[in-house]
DNA sequence: GCCCCGATAGAAACCCTTTACTATCGGCCT
DNA sequence: AGGCCGATAGTAAAGGGTTTCTATCGGGGC
């Protein structure tokens, strides 16, 4: 593989001056001596390498995500935005699924650092864990001490994102329309208790609520993990509770999947006996049966968002906070609810209970 | 940030002998020295420069994927394949969504020379353009030549994938679950006909109605892009022939939801008037509106596959061929055909049709 | 005619590791 | 006792580029 200096043989040149050629550098260069420099270059089929120059420049021009699992859409899709942003700069992507698990954090944390990444996005949320905060944390600083850009995409221990979303407001938003459509009990699917974007969207319930004038019914709220296995298992969590509700609210669109998936094999029907709501808008949202009601978040433009943050911190200058809007989209899975007043519990085939836990 | 001549200087040694104890070289270094340049290294918060090291290796443990789009879930779980087994040998992934487009492709190869990346998986099908083969392979080439591996997952103009599916033997499998139960007239949603992939699954559609004694009714296969848009456009088209059917084969999972959302939106129910079958079981298939029947493809696996066909080449091997099995998933999007002789082609409102195109 | 300056070119140092090669030191073999 | 060998340590080169600094050259100002 040629290098600079054969580049430079072949053009007649000293190695300063190809280099000053093929790196665009701001520095004068006859046109002769360019001239015979791309024709070598073409000639030669020269790649610059990368690391050599990011060896000097104690950087290279790549990215790395954290994302929870690249497989999930709303991480691919948040991937996507960054990838769109970053190709445009020249800027290569590399995903990281951490499983929200430490150990995986930590080693993808440092191997971005070993390799002198000069930006790490993180699209997941912040956990609410001190321990791992403060050794993922102190790579972290490591990263930004040699000039590497950190964004965040959500809430985190390190404060407000550099871009996100108001997911208060969104849930409160969520809340509002079904309560507009007549519901006056609704449930919360609330994902991890750990997981800071999952309290906030929380607190976006209560909020809606409180709006509303409704209060709210902690036996209602379940806590489970943020996928479609948690969404099955808060159904049967509140339906074990005597309570009733005409509406569930999930803090993501997977939970509501799994809820959904969970209602059908109960033969509990969506929108009828109750109605269900998701939050994220991913694109498999509008393919369920039935078409799920949630939350729009853009979520490529978030990407996109997040890759502007990085170019800002690399200019030297401030990040800044964005917040994008949301939009609540009301699907079928969603209606008003079959009586006013008292809110039927749907009747379920108890046998089907011990097997879903 | 600190080097390792720091850490030579802070553990009292030279740098030879601290580089030995910190990439764990093979060359004997005594336990006191060892333990000081430990100390050291913790004490600094040493992290080695991956690009110093890579500089000298001529290559770095970083291997990217071509996918057409991350955001298509084909292709996250390939990638996600990859990935596990990549971090599990200290490998980092670059995800490259091409959008099938040749500048991008062209773009993200020649990134991925410069940052001289151990290797290149191509997760999705090569295409059947000649120009783009020809510059691609030129860097293709350069890579190789520099010892990095190049993988493929599908079939491409290079030949047969290092890991793969039989594609042919897949589509053919679920023909002949169509036909058992009762389908005789089958159409075809083949994808692009630029595709290698998309060609070998019509082949698969060919034997497999060949293997049943059936004809092909060539006006029942209609190609379009392999995407939900093709997928609606797909039943349109078939829809303005008019020869009949009563099952449509997808030759993937995306094209078969397209047509789901198409055929629900005309009135036409599945799987009583129409049966509908695709290919690749992507998470969602089990998700949509009826469930989808289709071909399970093991992606994760052919993603780690590709990995492990990535370490046996760097590691001097040979690559060698692998093909994993496909399994028919028979859910409710199949059903036997309403009558068994002559099957009647749905009704559809015209008024519909128009703004389908 | 001389000095200074701008434009252009090149030499060489530097970025951080790895590693081939050289050096030192005991101990063991003969 | 001398030579040789194994274990361990260090020196320096190399890998490919960028950049600072120096050098050359021609021309304009006075």
């Amino acid at each position: 593989m040629a290098s600079i200096s054969e580049v430079a043989r072949l053009a007649g040149v000293s190695t300063a001056t190809a280099s000053r050629v093929v790196s665009e550098a701001d520095y004068p260069v006859s046109a002769a001596a360019r001239e015979r420099v791309l024709k070598a270059v073409s000639e030669l089929d020269y790649v610059p390498n990368a690391l050599a120059r990011g060896l000097l420049k104690h950087q290279v021009p790549v990215v790395g995500v954290i994302v929870h699992d690249i497989t999930d859409p709303y991480f691919a899709e948040v991937v996507r935005g960054v990838e769109d942003a970053a190709t445009a700069a020249g800027f290569l992507v590399i995903t990281c699924s951490t499983e929200r698990n430490a150990d995986r954090e930590r080693s993808y944390i440092r191997l971005l650092r070993s390799m002198r990444a000069a930006a790490v996005v993180f699209a997941g949320s912040g956990r609410d864990d001190p321990e791992l905060a403060d050794d993922v944390g102190r790579h972290v600083a490591g990263m930004r001490e040699v000039g590497a850009a950190v964004v965040h995409l959500s809430p985190s221990s390190d404060g407000e994102p550099e871009a996100g979303v108001d997911n208060v407001a969104g849930v409160a938003a969520m809340v509002g329309a079904l309560v507009e459509l007549g519901h006056r009990r609704i449930a919360l699917l609330a994902g991890p208790t750990g997981l800071i974007v999952a309290r906030d969207r929380v607190e976006g319930f209560r909020r809606g609520l409180a709006e509303a004038g409704l209060a709210v019914d902690e036996r209602l709220v379940v806590h489970t993990s943020f996928d479609r296995e948690g969404g099955a298992l808060g159904i049967d969590l509140l339906l074990a509770t005597t309570e009733s509700f005409s509406a569930i609210c999930c803090t993501n669109d997977l939970l509501a999947l799994g809820a959904l998936a969970r209602l059908a094999e109960l033969g509990i029907r969506v929108p009828e006996d109750v109605s269900v709501a998701g939050f994220d808008d991913i694109s498999v949202a509008a393919l369920t049966n039935p078409p799920l009601s949630t939350v729009r978040v853009p979520l490529r433009e978030l990407g996109r968002r997040g890759f502007a943050a990085v170019e800002r911190i690399l200019g030297g200058a401030a990040p800044g906070h964005v917040t994008l809007p949301t939009e609540v989209i009301l699907r079928e899975s969603t209606g008003t609810p079959r009586s006013d007043e008292v809110h039927l519990r749907p009747v379920i085939p108890r046998a089907a209970m011990g097997a879903a836990r």
